[in-house]
This record gives C-alpha cells, sequence and structure tokens, in this order.
DNA sequence: AGCAAGATACGATTATATTCGTATCAGTTC
DNA sequence: GAACTGATACGAATATAATCGTATCTTGCT
C-alpha cells in the first residue's frame, strides 16, 4: 500500500538530462554529455554519474549490449510532466489543478488562448463522457 | 545582473510552512507548529528552525517586538505561486506556459473541475475586456 | 600477449535540506 | 534575586544531490 505507484520526481539535474533524452532520443554518455554542454558546463563523468544513479531509480532504461551503454527515458515526457505538475498542486495549489491553471493563464491571456482552453475543455468533458 | 531578482524559491519544507502562514496569517512558531503537527509529525526545534532560515532567506519577515517573533510570508502566496509554476514551465516544458496548461487541463478529469475551469476562464475574459 | 583508446565503476568531496537535542536567554513569580 | 517557564539560538547528525578524479575494465590492434 505504501510502495511508489506514481512516477518517481527527478532531480533537477535529472530532468535537464531526460529533456534530451526525450529530444535526441536514445543516447549514449558521450552524446548526453556532448548535447548537454551546448548550454552546461559540465563533466563527463558526472553526467555518467546522474546517469547511473536514474539508472537505479529506473528513471532510465539502460542497453548494455555494447560497451557504450545506451540510456533510455523510463517514462514518456507527458508522463513526466503530468506527475511533475500533479506534485505541484499538490504541494502549492492544496490539490486543485483548476487553482494551478488559473495562475498559469493569468499573466498572459489572449481571448484567443481563452477560447482555445475552452475548446479543449469541450473536447475533455466528451471524452470522459465517451469513457465512463 | 546576476543577483537574484525573482522570488526565492522555497524548499518542500519552506513551502509547506508558507501554506499554514498564508491559511492562518501571522502566527508564532508555536501557532506554525501546532498547525502543521495537524498533519505532520515534525519537532518544535525543527519548525523553529526551518523558520529560522526563512529568515535568513527573506522567505519570511520577523516581527521580534516580543518574545514570540511573529512570522509573516515575505511573498504573497499569488507571487509564490506564479513563481514555481514558472520554475516549472523553463524546466519542464521548455519555457512554454500553454504547453503546461495543457497538460494540465488533460489530466484533470472531474467534471468539477473543468467546471471550475470553464467559470474562470468567463471571469477571466471579462476582467480582461474591462482592463483594456 | 601486451598496449592504447575509450568506456564504465567507484569513491570522495562539497553543497544543501531536514531534523532535533541541548544551550542559552528573557520574562514572571515568589 | 533565585527559580521556573517558555521562548530562541546554536551546533551536530543525517540524508540527498551534484560534481568529478581516479581506478578499472573492455576491445581491437600490433
Amino acid at each position: 500500500m505504501s510502495r511508489n505507484n506514481s512516477v518517481l520526481k527527478p532531480t533537477e539535474a535529472e530532468l535537464s538530462l531526460l529533456n534530451i533524452l526525450w529530444e535526441i532520443g536514445p543516447a549514449t554518455v558521450k552524446q548526453i554529455h556532448l548535447t548537454v554542454s551546448d548550454t552546461q558546463k559540465i563533466g563527463y563523468t558526472t553526467v555518467l554519474k546522474i546517469l547511473q544513479i536514474m539508472h537505479e531509480k529506473t528513471l532510465v532504461v539502460r542497453d548494455e549490449t555494447n560497451r557504450a551503454h545506451i540510456y533510455t527515458p523510463a517514462d514518456s515526457k507527458v508522463q513526466t510532466q503530468s506527475s511533475l505538475l500533479k506534485d505541484l498542486v499538490l504541494k502549492a495549489f492544496g490539490g486543485s489543478t483548476s487553482k494551478l491553471v488559473l495562475r498559469a493563464i493569468s499573466s498572459s491571456t489572449t481571448k484567443e488562448e481563452i477560447n482555445d482552453m475552452r475548446q479543449m475543455l469541450d473536447q475533455l468533458e466528451q471524452e470522459n463522457n465517451i469513457e465512463q
């Protein structure tokens, strides 16, 4: 009953590597380090170590067939984003997704965006009705 | 150029105390500890220490007039929520607020929340019309 | 077999967060 | 003013993250 059912929350450093993997697809440490080096100064073994830890935590899957292991995110970008959102909703918005959404959109909102979101809501509600 | 312009990001423990302060208003360590104890087992001096650290970080303001200091959040709930959202948008949604909103909406499945959001959109649109 | 290149594994260091026990301080009461 | 009560301050222990240097391990080549 206390097992970790939801997706494990990646740390900041881990998330930055996941972002790269979602972008470039399954990759070796070398490729990941090369890509992350575009925006951050970080050592090769640091990237390696983070990936090893992520592997322990099962945040990534590792293909050890070849000498240079190939890492793949264990969860999809969508799953992870949803998980992070859920976490923030709980910790900063009293569990209310709608409050989070309001806060997110209340800064910059055009009529178009508001209408877009109404359509999303309509569509979402319809899908729910079909499923249930 | 490198000073911290945006609101400082509270840690998880700090955020839980901020939530209490936003709810019950300015309070002493005793009051805060009492309230937080409803949901978490945590020592008095732990709460005190966290508040002291938050004071150093200027996450809270402290009134030292009386022996039992009174703590008040330095930033409003809205400011902090916005700051946390901004952070998540940057780190997990490639800087796109609309992508975050889309993800948040598509994961909120209850009719109640969908209706809540419709009402929010209506209200938001009306406010925009008045202002512009 | 031995060596070089390139990869992973391991261990140590540093930083931050969280927790709480003990020391100390201030104000009240006798 | 001494003792008691209740508050803050301080310091240490523990846990997790992040970083990287060095050791070790493959693999292919000579």
